[in-house]
DNA sequence: CATATGAATGAACGACCGTTCATTTCATCG
DNA sequence: CGATGAAATGAACGGTCGTTCATTCATATG
């Protein structure tokens, strides 16, 4: 009787009966499993039964999580984008900062972030194909804010002077297809250190919207 | 006449009897059909019956001129990058010229060739991962020779002081990143013309290197 | 303990996959 | 004109695909 008042209340109903902490651990287990297949052989050539086996798990056990194959790529892609752009708004100083330190700040959280998240990223980045056209619209919308933070730095570094840019959108853009390339090449094992590249990338961020003038320090600048 | 001037070649006796200009043109629709497709919607996404009902065709036609699927991949991967490779050798400044003028020849043949190419050069970037081993070390020896193209300008740059760079590889590929990035968003209907978006890029690619005094020219430069 | 309930199973489904092959079509050349 | 051989066909192959479903398993509570 209770349990069946619990059960009407909704999506609180949770522990009643049953098993519910390792049907989490499942789900999270597929969430993991499907972004490194996807990741490595791209969405239509992995199989449920390629996702399964990696769990430990018949193929049929996954519609227990999720209705259909497509939803796996969609919760990913959406729980990556909302995650990355809330952990930007997090290390991203607001407008009192300058769009130098901003721009800074972003190159250098999107290239540390890609380095621990980069299945996650090149999937968003590159099944968008693969998503149905509602899903696509969504994950897109996402793709759109986390965007829209570089190019409002780009606009107000543009409108203030410190940026010697021609059009903020298509270098907004632009650089984040720069800085997205680290994972097509990033190996942990490789001569350089993750402090290393963050530093190279932010550089050329600086430099590619016309300030560079830190060290060479010329003419216009202080000295 | 191509058809009837090739025949020294080894394996083809190619004239002989039957149709031979039909079949190469049935040939290079499937080379069309295949690469917007792939481009469109991944390599494993897309089957053999898709690209033979694109070119009007059945499935089994397919295989009097490919002997699998994967072949077509290789040979659309291969052809572009050795043309691409070919196209930029043309265009690009010897040593003679300055490093610059070199940067500047390269971004603007990578974003002009890509207008016309955006399929074979997504393809060739993306599905590296849907070729056999053998396959995939030849076309990633290709990939290596254009992009060392634009690394040794990045260092003959640096090492001239042009350029004030840090890691020339690094710098490389994350150019060629960001310049490759234009065929995820360019739009033929869009508001900038094709001369215009070079020139953003054009701009961007020199500014990335520590070079922008063009405009400004406050010290350094001429006047 | 009985039971309700979520999780996992194995079999099966229709559809589609890449590929093969015997056969047919058909433009060309001797 | 008839022979020739490349090109196209349609049927079929063994597999695999995403998904469904009746059933079994496991567990935590009343």
């Amino acid at each position: 009787m209770e349990a069946f008042a619990d059960k009407q209340a909704g999506p609180a109903a949770a522990s009643a009966a049953g098993t519910t902490a390792r049907g989490e651990a499942t789900r999270d287990a597929i969430r993991r499993a499907a972004e490194a297949l996807f990741a490595a052989q791209g969405f239509s050539a992995v199989s449920m039964r390629d996702i399964a086996a990696r769990v430990g798990v018949r193929a049929s056990a996954l519609y227990n999580h999720f209705p259909a194959k497509q939803d796996i790529l969609a919760e990913l892609m959406e729980t990556h984008l909302l995650r990355l752009t809330a952990a930007l708004d997090a290390v991203l100083p607001g407008a009192e900062a300058s769009p130098a330190a901003r721009l800074a700040a972003f190159a250098r959280f999107h290239v540390r972030y890609h380095f621990d998240a980069a299945d996650a990223v090149f999937l968003s980045y590159m099944e968008l194909r693969s998503l149905a056209p509602e899903n696509r619209a969504r994950i897109n919308a996402l793709r759109g804010a986390y965007e829209r933070r570089l190019r409002d730095i780009l606009r107000d570094g543009q409108r203030s002077g410190a940026f010697r840019i021609e059009d903020p959108t298509i270098e907004a853009m632009a650089l984040i297809a720069m800085l997205t390339g680290v994972t097509t090449w990033y190996d942990p094992a490789g001569r350089l250190s993750r402090e290393a590249i963050e530093d190279i990338y932010v550089a050329m961020a600086a430099r590619s919207v016309g300030l560079d003038h830190e060290e060479e320090a010329s003419c216009s600048s202080g000295a």
